[in-house]
DNA sequence: TCAATTTGATAGTAAAACTATCAAAAAGTA
DNA sequence: TACTTTTTGATAGTTTTACTATCAAATTGA
C-alpha cells in the first residue's frame, strides 16, 4: 500500500498554493533543508532561490515573507501529528495506554509509515525544535490568531487535553498540562543538544529519557 | 533603606558596559520599553538612536548587535531572579515553603522591594515572557555558550533543581523539572494572553491560575 | 590645563526584504 | 491543433536593516 498524504491547510497562510505546483513544492522541500541549515534567522528567499534555480520573486509568489513559510511549515507539521495521534490511538480502549502512544509520538521524529513524506523529516524535526516558537512568539500572533492561523496547534493539544480528562475528569489543567507538554519535549531535546545543564537528558537522541521524565510528570499530575 | 542593586554581568555580552554611562544606562532603559512596544524583529538600534536622541553608531559602541542586547537583558532579568531566589529562601527551612516561594517569584513580574530599579518592571517581564526563548534559540547557541553567557540562566536552573533533590533525594529529573516550570510559567502567561484554547489559564493577570497549576505539578511529580 | 576618552554628526556599504514589469514557457481548453 | 490563460524567469528597482569609518566637538579625568 502507498499513500501519498496531503494536508490542506489554511489558505491565509500562502498567497499561491505550493503543494499545487513543481515550484511550490520545491519552496517547501529545500525551504526545510535551508531553514535547517542556515537557522531561520540567516535563512532568505534570496539564499532559498538560488538552491532551486528560481528567483526571489517566484518565491515571493508563494509567500509573503520567510515568517509565513516558517508557519506553514510548523503548521504543516501540528497538523500531520494531530493525525498521527488520532491514527494511533484509533481502537484503544485504555486512557493510559493512549496517552503513552502519545508521549511516543511527541518524543521522535516523525513517522511516516502512513504515506509518503517527500522531505528531509530530521530537518523538519529541528524546525520545530528550534525554531517553532518563533512562529507565535511575534507581534503578529493576535492577527494570526484571528484568521485561525493556530487552530491545528490548537487543536492538537485539545485532543491531548481530552486524553487528560478521559483520564481524570477532576483534573483542572487539561489544556495547560497538553501545552506545556508538548512545549517541553521540545525544549528538553534541543536543551540536551546545546545547554545540557538544563536538563537530565543525556544527548539529542536520547528519546527515552525525555519520554520518561514526561511520562512521569503526567501521570503524576492526573493521578 | 535605599540600596541601589547592581548586577555585573559577563563583559562579553557588550562592547562597552552600558552601566558605566550615562548613555549606556539609557540604551537599556529605553531599549527594553522599545523592544516591549515593537517587538524584537521591529526593534532596531536606529529606532532607539531616535528615541533617545543619539546616534545608531554610538549604540553599537555598546552592543555588538540587537541580539547581544536581547541577551543582556534576559540575563541580567535570570541574574536578578537567581538573587531574589536566594534571598527569598534564606532562613528557611522547609523544603516546601522554599519551593512555593520560588513559584511566587516565578509567576510574578519582579519586585524591587530590595533596591531600586530605574526601568520598566511590566515592560522588561513582557520581554522576558515573549523575547526571552530567542535569545538561545538560535545558531549561535553553542558559541555564546562555549563563553558562559547562559551560566545566570544555568545557574537559576541549577539552583531551583537543588531544591527539587532537598525535597526528594530520589527523583530522577530535577534539572528537567527546573527548566520546564520556569519555561512553562511563561509560557502559560503567553499563550493565556493570546492563545487561550492552549491553557487554562483565565487572562494575562491570572497568576494565581498559574502558580497553582504548576504548584500541582512539581509536587505532584516530586512525590 | 592638558590629555584621553566619549559622543555626535555625517557618510557610506552590503545585504535583506520586498515590488514592478514584461517576455518566455508551460498548461489548460476547445 | 491553435489559442488563451497562467506560471515562471529575467531584470531592475526601492526601502530598510545592519552595520563600519572618519573626524570634530564635547566631556571627563588627572
Amino acid at each position: 500500500m502507498e499513500l501519498k498524504l496531503s494536508i490542506r491547510l489554511n489558505e491565509k497562510l500562502f498567497l499561491r498554493d505550493p503543494e499545487s505546483s513543481d515550484l511550490g513544492r520545491r519552496i517547501l522541500k529545500y525551504g526545510i533543508e535551508l531553514i535547517h541549515k542556515l537557522g531561520f534567522e540567516a535563512f532568505t528567499f534570496k539564499k532559498l532561490a538560488e538552491e532551486i534555480h528560481t528567483t526571489e520573486a517566484s518565491i515571493y509568489r508563494y509567500f509573503e515573507n520567510k515568517h509565513r513559510l516558517l508557519l506553514y511549515i510548523v503548521t504543516w507539521y501540528w497538523s500531520y501529528l494531530e493525525y498521527q495521534v488520532v491514527f494511533n490511538i484509533n481502537n484503544l480502549l485504555d486512557s493510559e495506554t493512549k496517552i503513552r502512544r502519545v508521549l511516543d509520538l511527541l518524543t521522535h521524529e516523525l513517522d511516516d509509515s502512513l504515506g509518503t513524506l517527500d522531505f528531509d523529516k530530521k530537518a523538519l524535526y529541528y524546525i520545530v525544535i528550534n525554531e517553532s516558537n518563533k512562529a507565535y512568539l511575534s507581534k503578529d500572533v493576535d492577527e494570526n490568531n484571528s484568521v485561525h492561523l493556530f487552530k491545528p496547534y490548537k487543536d492538537l493539544c485539545g485532543r491531548i487535553a481530552a486524553l487528560f480528562s478521559e483520564y481524570n475528569n477532576q483534573y483542572l489543567y487539561s489544556r495547560s498540562l497538553a501545552s506545556t507538554l508538548i512545549e517541553a519535549a521540545h525544549l528538553q531535546s534541543f536543551f540536551a543538544q546545546h545547554l545540557p545543564r538544563l536538563t537530565d537528558v543525556k544527548g539529542k537522541d536520547d528519546h527515552q529519557t525525555i519520554h520518561s521524565f514526561l511520562e512521569h510528570l503526567v501521570f503524576s499530575a492526573l493521578k
